[in-house]
DNA sequence: TAATAGTCAAGTAGTTTAGTAGGATTTAAC
DNA sequence: GTTAAATCCTACTAAACTACTTGACTATTA
């Protein structure tokens, strides 16, 4: 089980712009790609995702760079996560219910839906400001009310 | 996010087997690549995985086939899950703590951490029998008392 | 007008996944 | 003791995916 290098570039790059744009200052993909160590190239694909999911705003020209578009509160996990289409793959029937072809779905379609739904609800209750406040309280009790 | 087949598939055949012994007998790859649509080359390395973890035994000739090692309750989705090699791999610096080379852990480390915790937790607290009985009520309990 | 920085399209080496192929070994039933 | 059923074991492979590179173009600002 794993979270493809999309997905976690993605998180940490958002969260350095959560720190280093302070000052309404745009962060470019070069500070972004120094800092986090990863190529710039590899970044621009991915922020060309996060603005098509309009989760960041971008500025060209000197000075230019980007910006979170929603405060950190209003960012989750699950937000950027699913903006580089990292998508939870689980289900041997793609959601038909019928991996089997049998006309009903088989003996671990629950599991892993309701498995889903819980990851999905974990991933939702963490903001990027969680994340730099290192609180994950909120995220342990939102999975309980998953049944 | 994903799983993939190897789980997927042996958590499908410890299942098939979990039903298709009932009478103590021994079930064979060949009835369960029928019944769950899985190639027996695919399966037969998989087994061989779930054998060395002590999952199930096996029986040579005739009338022989797989039983589980232990009974229903005692088998979680975690122990299939491990058995065939899935890791769980959300972490960047592979525990390390110190994916940038800066001698203390990154922005996402903890959160990245602390959700994988959750998942083994919950992916533990699932037995095949719970799974039988389509019960998923402990695992959601199970999460929240991670933290 | 030069430098900065985002936008976009293509290609690619390496790895992983999901298998297949083929044979050896063990054992129950006849 | 022969046959058939079944596990055991090694090696190979096509296709997909991942992570990344290359290179050209566009917009902005100083
Ligand atoms: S996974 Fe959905 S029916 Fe099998
Ligand atoms: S993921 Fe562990 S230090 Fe970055």
């Amino acid at each position: 089980m794993k979270l493809s290098t999309k997905g976690r570039y993605a998180l940490m790059a958002m969260i350095d712009i959560a720190i280093y744009s302070k000052g309404g200052e745009h962060v470019s993909l070069y500070q972004i790609s120094t800092r986090c160590n990863i190529s710039m190239s590899y970044l621009e694909q991915l922020f060309i995702k996060l603005k098509k999911a309009n989760l960041v705003l971008s500025a060209k020209g000197p000075k230019g760079g980007y910006l979170l578009s929603r405060s950190n509160e209003e960012i989750s996990v699950a937000n950027v996560v699913d903006a580089v289409d990292e998508k939870l793959e689980f289900l041997r029937c793609n959601n038909t219910k019928d991996c089997l072809k049998t006309g009903k779905q088989c003996s671990t379609h629950h599991l892993w839906s309701n498995f889903m739904g819980s990851v999905y609800s974990y991933l939702s209750s963490i903001s990027l400001q969680n994340i730099l406040d290192d609180d994950f309280e909120i995220a342990n009790q939102i999975m309980l009310k998953q049944g």
